[in-house]
DNA sequence: TCTGCTGTTCCTAA
DNA sequence: CTTAGGAACAGCAG
């Protein structure tokens, strides 16, 4: 479900469901994915109440008690969702807290997603040494050292935005969008962007992610789960659309990889540079 | 059956 | 330092 919008409609969701909930116990039919080890995970927790939802780029946090956070990332396809406590895990169903008249269950196909238990004293330097940038928003996203560290570097545009160095919460499909809001093309040095395309992307960027989030995210391939209700998806201008004619000029929007992922561009709103 | 694709991130090697 | 490529995993389309 991943990226910043779909993950920020989960994080809603689970608040309305299930802060303030005494945690009666955790099972586990795929304990590996726990990093930091179930065992401890599950003393740990038992007994525990959920005192709030928070969220960091496209990492969820749960809030247990005052000394715990359980960091939580959908990566590819991961999904929670609630269940009445005697409905049997499925298939892909990886872990599940019970509380006392339902259970949240995490299901995740790929099994990519990942589960780390710390301390609270932790969680700065945990998203220190990831090297996760700010949030999309005008207060934390500052455009001169966007500037200045865009200038630095040969990288590829869009490469460089899906490492979550610069701002988090792109993924591919919103790095494409803001990419043609922008006029950009994803294979332009970072570099060589002039100050007015840097501008242009950086609002983008925060326009574009705050947008998706009203709309409850982008809902591609989805079933009954928390946050899987979006209207964005209907908003998309390139990501999912190639061969069809671009919103601004008519041309086909193009599909190529770039940095092993499957890229969407209109080839003449967006001129390569360099 | 085989290939390539998929909303992410991390690691290695050149 | 940068980039490319592959790995983790499973399913789907052609």
């Amino acid at each position: 479900m991943p990226e910043l919008p779909e993950v920020e409609t989960v994080r809603r969701g689970l608040e309305k469901e299930v802060v303030g909930l005494p945690i009666r116990g955790i099972e586990a039919t795929y304990p590996r994915m726990v990093l930091t080890g179930f065992e401890q995970l599950q003393k740990t927790l038992q007994g525990q109440t959920i005192t709030g939802i928070s969220r960091r780029g496209k990492y969820l946090i749960f809030e247990i008690g005052e000394h715990w956070r359980l960091i939580s990332h959908l990566r590819m396809e991961g999904k929670y969702r609630l269940a009445v406590l005697d409905e049997p895990l499925r298939k892909h169903d990886h872990l599940s807290i019970k509380f006392d008249d339902k259970q949240l269950i995490y299901s995740d196909v790929r099994k990519f997603g990942t589960w780390e238990l710390i301390l609270t004293d932790q969680l700065v330097s945990y998203f220190l040494q990831k090297k996760i940038g700010p949030e999309p928003t005008y207060e934390a996203f500052d455009e001169e050292i966007f500037r200045e560290k865009l200038k630095k570097s040969t990288k590829k545009i869009k490469p460089y935005l899906l490492e979550q160095s610069l701002v988090t919460g792109l993924g591919n499909i919103y790095v494409d969008e803001a990419l043609w809001y922008s006029k950009i093309h994803p294979e332009t040095r970072a570099n060589l962007l002039d100050d007015r395309s840097v501008h242009e992307l950086h609002d983008a960027i925060i326009e574009l992610l705050q947008k998706a989030v009203r709309l409850g995210g982008s809902s591609i391939r989805t079933y009954s789960a928390l946050g899987t209700t979006g209207k964005m998806q209907d908003e998309l201008q390139v990501y999912g659309k190639a061969e069809t004619p671009c919103s601004r000029c008519g041309t086909k929007i193009q599909k190529i990889k770039v940095g092993g992922r499957g890229t969407h561009f209109c080839p003449t709103c967006q001129i390569k540079i360099g």
